[in-house]
DNA sequence: TATAATAGTTAGTTAGATAAAACTATTTAA
DNA sequence: TTAAATAGTTTTATCTAACTAACTATTATA
C-alpha cells in the first residue's frame, strides 16, 4: 500500500523533527541539564506530587536510578521532597521556583519552534495538526 | 493566542510519541542494539557511500567518536568500508545483507504504529499528516 | 619538494545513566 | 506481635557515548 509507505517516511521525518526540538533545547539557556534531566524536571511538573517509585515505573528504570536522578535535581534546587504524613515511607516531589523557570525557559524554546511552524501552515493546517496529533498522541 | 498554547502542548505530545516509537524500537528483534547504533544504521542506508567525516558533521560529533562507533558495526558485520580509489584516505561505507535486514525490521516496527494510526485516522486525515509532517520537517 | 591540510585511527579519559544488592525506615498482614 | 512488603537510599560496578591529543597515511599547495 502506498500510503503505508509515505507513513513511515512521516514516522522517519518526526523522529528527525524530535531530534532538532531536543538538540535546540540542549543549546542556550538549558544547556547546562541534560535531556533526561528536563524530562524528569518536565514529568514531576505535570504530575506534581508523584513519587520517585511512580516516577521509576513511568520511566520503566529501576528505583535507585530515579532517587540518584532525583537527589541531584535537589540538590540543584530544582526539585523539592516532602514526606508525606499519611505515609512516612512516600515522599511527594515538586519543582522549586527554579524548577518553574526552566519549565517556562523549555517552553519558550518550543515556542520559537511554533513561531516557524505558523509561518509555514495555513490556519486550517494548524487546526487539523494540532486535532491530528492529539488524536494519535492517545493511541 | 491560545492556538500558540495548543502547538506548545502538540510538540510535548510529539516528543512523548517519538519517546514512546524509540521504546518500541528498544524491545523485539533489535533490542540488541543501541538507538544510537540504529541511527548511524538509518544514516548509512539513507547516504549509502557516506564517509567516516561526513557522517561526523551531520552528527555533529568528532571524528574519533564516529570512527569507533562504525568500526563496532563493522565488526559486528553490519557495514562494510571501502577505500576510495580516487583520494585513499576516504572510506566509503553500506550496509551488508545482516545491516539492510536491521533496516527493514525498523520499518516493520514502524508498520505496527502506522496499523493503527490508520484505525483511529479517517483517509482525509491520514493526507493531512503526511502533508503538514512533510511542510514541517522541511523548517 | 617541503609543508599544509585532510581522513581516519588509537589511547586514554570523563560524564551520564543504568543496575544489582544490601541497607534503613515504615507500614501491612498473618 | 512478628513477619512480610514497600519506599527510598547507598554502594559498587558496568556500559555508552562523548571528548582530547597524538598518531599514520594520503593529498594538495606554496
Amino acid at each position: 500500500m502506498h500510503r503505508e509507505l509515505e507513513l513511515v517516511e512521516s514516522i522517519d521525518k518526526l523522529t528527525e523533527l524530535t531530534r532538532r526540538f531536543q538538540k535546540q533545547l540542549l543549546t542556550g539557556d538549558l544547556k547546562e541539564y541534560t535531556l533526561r534531566q528536563l524530562y524528569y524536571i518536565e514529568l514531576i511538573h505535570k504530575k506534581t506530587g508523584i513519587s520517585i517509585s511512580e516516577l521509576s515505573k513511568i520511566l520503566d528504570v529501576k528505583k535507585s536510578t530515579v532517587s540518584i536522578a532525583v537527589n541531584q535535581l535537589i540538590d540543584a534546587d530544582i526539585v523539592i521532597k516532602n514526606q508525606s504524613k499519611t505515609d512516612k515511607r512516600f515522599y511527594s516531589l515538586e519543582l522549586t521556583s527554579k524548577g518553574a523557570d526552566i519549565i517556562n525557559k523549555h517552553m519558550q524554546v518550543h515556542r520559537n519552534t511554533i513561531r516557524k511552524i505558523l509561518e509555514i501552515l495555513n490556519p486550517e493546517e494548524v487546526d487539523s495538526f494540532i486535532k491530528i496529533i492529539n488524536k494519535i498522541s492517545k493511541v
